[in-house]
DNA sequence: GCTAGGGTTATCG
DNA sequence: CGATAACCCTAGC
């Protein structure tokens, strides 16, 4: 099987990772087992972070995340992201052993942290900066050095399950806002409603995928709408106008087809008749000639050859002749126009040429056995024995196509010897 | 209905 | 043209 491409292993990973139904167990095996892509898509991105998120709501690697998370594309301006990055910031800071110091490094001018992060001035992120945050921001910078605010602020920020509650909040709005994988868009414009044009747009070799992928009773829906999307009045117009111009030429022309029609039949039953009648011929002068009938008619010739009768078979019976039913060619290729000698065989003596060319199935044409179709053989045989041809076709469908049991059984045979 | 075995036909060297 | 493989036919269970 050829490895999975990285831009094929994207598209799964974008689907897989991105469904927040999936466990973030069963999406890191998928992780570790395909190649990550150089170029992940931000659903993929952003559905990593969350994971991320949800498994370490408030640390200094969730304010990585939520930092990442505000930077990608397209982000929903009702997202809490910037009140989440806040929250984990401040629970942070209150946190800390050293509260001065977490400040300083969080929330101080110029540098810190957070403050990069929701400060304009400080070249801040657009999706976590906002006015609430550059105050709160404010706060913990004034409160470097003043144990009185520090208190208010550990009593507002300092819960560790209000900030993971913040977190979670995002998390929940994020999921909610993530939006249809690659893959999902794709069957989308398949057999979704945009259907119908992507369909037209596409040639016979593109819509052989397309049936694979729609199932028989999607692509006859879609097919069916773009039959009707193109009856257009300007097509109906134009069958309109075709079907008087058809009767414009009645009007004038004789239809030759009913005059061919009975032509044809007058001759076809001629040779009925003769053929018949040549049938009838054949039969008695066999009856006269032959005293034995059946397989053995060949030898019977040789036996006639051997007592001095007439060398070829239209001297056997100069009268004779064969008519060609059947669409047989001469070994030139060329169709034949003569008439063939045959030997006299009891198949052909009661019934007309043409019942035969028309009850005898055509002979299948022959076809090698691969070397899969010879080793399941081998293995079926081992397994259900060298007489249950039935039981090994039936167990593999998928090697044996067009294979009965009887061509199994010769199979076998031609192996065996 | 299935299998075994003989017969027929096509293909290849 | 003979050998061989693939396919066909049919008796027997």
């Amino acid at each position: 099987m050829p490895r999975l491409t990285p831009a094929d292993a994207s598209l799964i990973l974008d689907h897989v990772v991105g469904d927040a139904s999936i466990p973030t167990a069963a999406a890191n095996v998928l992780l570790a087992g395909l190649p990550f892509p150089d170029r992940p898509t931000p659903r993929l991105l952003r559905s990593l972070l969350l994971r991320r998120l949800a498994t370490d709501p408030v640390s200094t690697a969730a304010l990585d995340s939520l930092q990442l998370l505000a930077s990608l594309p397209d982000p929903d301006p009702a997202s809490p992201v910037s009140a989440a990055h806040l929250a984990v910031a401040a629970f942070l800071a209150c946190s800390a052993p050293d509260f001065d110091a977490a400040a300083r490094a969080l929330f101080a001018r110029p540098g810190g942290r957070a403050r990069r992060a929701v400060d304009d001035e400080e070249g801040g992120d657009p999706a976590l900066a906002s006015s609430e945050a550059l105050v709160v921001a404010d706060q913990f910078e004034a409160a470097v050095g003043n144990a009185f605010s520090q208190e208010v602020l550990k009593g507002l920020f300092g819960d560790r399950a209000k900030a993971e509650r913040r977190v979670r909040d995002l998390l929940a709005a994020e999921w909610a806002a993530i939006g249809p994988s690659r893959l999902e868009l794709a069957a989308e414009q398949i057999v979704g409603d945009g259907a119908v044009e992507t369909w037209r747009a596409a040639d016979e070799t593109v819509r052989a995928k397309y049936r694979i992928l729609g199932g028989k009773e999607k692509t006859r829906e879609i097919l069916s709408k773009i039959e009707d999307r193109i009856s257009t009045p300007q097509v109906h117009k134009v069958i309109h106008d075709l079907k008087l111009s058809c009767a414009d030429l009645h009007n004038v022309v004789d239809d030759p087809l009913p005059a061919a029609k009975a032509a044809a039949d007058k001759v076809l039953a001629a040779r009925m008749d003769k053929a018949v009648h040549i049938n009838d011929e054949e039969f008695n002068n066999q009856a006269a000639n032959c005293s034995i009938a059946g397989p053995s008619a060949v030898n019977d010739q040789g036996d006639t050859l051997r007592k001095g009768t007439p060398s070829s078979l239209m001297d056997w019976n100069p009268t004779a002749q064969s008519l060609l039913w059947e669409d047989s060619l001469d070994p030139d290729g060329s169709r034949s126009q003569s008439h063939r000698p045959h030997l006299p065989s009891p198949r052909r003596i009661p019934v007309s040429p043409l019942q035969v060319a028309e009850n005898k199935a055509r002979r299948r044409r022959a076809r090698r056995w691969s070397s899969v179709e010879e080793e399941t053989l081998r293995k079926g045989v081992e397994q259900f024995g060298s007489s249950n041809w039935k039981d090994i076709l039936i167990h593999n469908p998928d090697a044996f196509i067009g294979r009965t049991t009887v061509d199994l059984k010769d199979k076998w045979r031609n192996m065996m010897r």
